[in-house]
DNA sequence: AAAGTTTCGTTAGAAGCTATCACGAAACCT
DNA sequence: AGGTTTCGTGATAGCTTCTAACGAAACTTT
């Protein structure tokens, strides 16, 4: 999971408890989501005892930063494989999709309303830079030097999102443009808002992708 | 708010305390959202105890219900407000994005994860169809006849999700593509996650929205 | 190997929440 | 004025997070 390699048998034994108590917690969020999320519950099915789980986390609250930080460790490993197997932005997009459609309460998790007590480790941007930064390197060679809008000037202005990737305006343009826009329908997909609509979210989907990669590119 | 006409001064009585119930329940969402909303404190906070509010709610799933049915009506009307005003699509646009800034968990609560014990009146629905009609009154001066993509068919198919709003299937497109992508650039504002890159939200909105009016239209 | 120290898991408890029940009192209708 | 409905209350069960105190196990040091 993360912290694997320890010193001490006692530092061994913590983290392994520690990632079997995020084990439980991940099944269960999978299950109801993040707000159903209990402590207790997450003890009994362990065969422990109610606040022996504090010797390991703080509280919910920090359990729960450290599934969001899992989360995004998840997601940009996802995306990262998908690039090194050639996968260009479409491909990108699809393990995208199959990504969150695994377990829409983690996409929910990480992207959906803020969870009340918590607030973003340094950790998380550091790894959200890193899932912008392979997706420039995709959106890098599709697009022309040509239009370089007022709005990717304020975008190359503060590349820190980035981790200050090299690349031209108008990839930073694009790259925040798939994430808005892929992130737009993938969401109400997600809550469920076209299944009364009788909406195929998959078509629309496509459909959304196709239009953001005509614009540009080809 | 919704009931207030009412026959006998019971039922008026009753209609009043249910408003002044859910204004309380407004007031607590706007401040720590809407998965802190506890019926406990709102009768703490209204001089009355705990168990009294049942007389009014059946639970704390019925009130929120209730809540995201106001919150559909509140932006219906809203967006119906200034279309009435001459509003185009752009001024929709400006509108959807005031009413979401004006309490940033009233968003959520509708367009947010979706909340775990709530399943969706038929009501619902029906306002989130009027929502789209204004949309497409927007939608059906901008579009040219020409493309038809296949998506566009599907879309046509199923017209339901408008109310069966007559506008060709270009302007289903557009409609359906505002949707999802003011969503996407909004959500993410919302949820915070642009105040850490340094971006300006309302650079990227109007630049999402641009584009989105520039390619139909014109 | 024995003694000392740290860590673990337990039970007990405070404070909070949702929700149900039974009862007295107030308001309404006849 | 009397009968019925509705309201608000306190008590209670069961759930939650989280703190505190204690015994036991495990590791470290002598």
């Amino acid at each position: 999971m993360g912290e694997s390699n320890a010193a001490t048998p006692r530092e061994r034994y913590r983290a392994q408890v520690r990632t079997e108590i995020k084990e439980h917690a991940w099944e269960q969020i999978a299950t109801a989501g993040a707000s159903a999320l209990s402590l207790n519950a997450i003890a009994k099915r362990m065969g422990v005892s109610g606040p022996a789980l504090y010797r390991y986390f703080a509280g919910r609250d920090e359990l729960i930063t450290e599934l969001i930080r899992d989360g995004y460790r998840s997601l940009a490993d996802t995306l990262r494989a998908a690039a090194a197997d050639g996968a260009d932005l479409s491909g990108l997009a699809h393990a995208l999709r199959g990504w969150a459609l695994e377990d829409p309460h983690r996409y929910f998790l990480l992207y959906g309303t803020p969870v009340p007590g918590y607030h973003a480790p340094d950790d998380t941007t550091a790894i959200s830079s890193e899932i912008m930064a392979t997706l420039l390197d995709a959106c890098a060679g599709l697009t022309q030097e040509a239009p370089a809008a007022p709005f990717a000037a304020h975008l190359e202005e503060h590349r820190g999102w980035a981790g200050d990737h090299p690349a031209p305006p108008a990839a930073l343009h694009l790259a925040m443009s798939f994430w808005t826009r892929m992130h737009g329908v993938l969401s109400l997909e997600l809550a469920g808002h076209f299944t009364g609509m009788r909406i195929d979210p998959a078509q629309l989907f496509a459909a959304e992708l196709d239009d953001l990669l005509r614009q540009r590119s080809a």
